[in-house]
DNA sequence: GGAAGTACTTACCCTATAGTAAGTGTACTG
DNA sequence: CAGTACACTTACTATAGGGTAAGTACTTCC
């Protein structure tokens, strides 16, 4: 998952940024290719891994996993896993992910109008 | 600048992504740490390369310059440049910079009700 | 005549993000 | 007993974005 190392200028840059300006904290919680992507599917229902990749059919394995516990960790998705073989796992949107709806809505807005 | 290579993987899932998703569309355009930051430093009114220098005091020359040159590509600001010495070039968002509004206050409420 | 201001440009380096590809363990199914 | 489904994990590679530092051409000011 490719490691972060902590002591770079441009981690600290980010996390001075993300303290400092409400726009870039938005943006670096859903910022990346797949992130809104999944963030879209998820907001109808909730969906097992297996049914997301199914969803997303151009998104690697890797990086599906990679944005999933990224989202997870900034508290936008929640995962509940049940210890049953073979694994069940349902990924649903947080509280705080339902919010980031206007957001998309008006990024999708200004895109439709500006495209 | 760093030169963009055309026939890379990464390069085409941007543009099919861009095409397909207005949310990454829009992400394309303001996304990176200095944009938003750009945009919300040319709403109050328009302003000089120096000026914005000054009002960025953490930006490089280069990420300022490379930033407004994507912006201006991207067509949301416009740049006047009058041919006199000193040079004397000013920044404005145009009518589709001012169009992302809704979108940059969408974030910063959600960042302030999230952070 | 050296410094400072103007708006850039150039060259090089480092790292996070994304992509490719293969492996893991368990259990059901044909 | 080989194959498939499930939810991952691991190792490697490539590249765009960001950072550092210095240089350019011209003119005004002290």
């Amino acid at each position: 998952m490719t490691a972060i190392k902590e002591t770079s200028t441009i981690q600290e840059n980010k996390k001075i940024a993300a303290e400092l300006c409400p726009v870039t904290f938005t943006m670096d919680k859903i910022g990346g290719y797949w992130k809104p992507i999944i963030i879209y599917h998820l907001s109808t229902d909730c969906k097992r891994y297996s049914e997301l990749k199914k969803c997303i059919p151009a998104i690697t394995e890797k990086m599906l996993i990679q944005s999933l516990k990224q989202l997870e960790a900034d508290g936008l998705i929640l995962r509940e896993a049940r210890p049953v073989v073979p694994p069940f796992v349902i990924y649903r949107l947080s509280p705080a992910g339902v919010g980031l709806f206007p957001v998309i809505q008006a990024m999708a807005n200004w895109a439709l109008e500006n495209q």
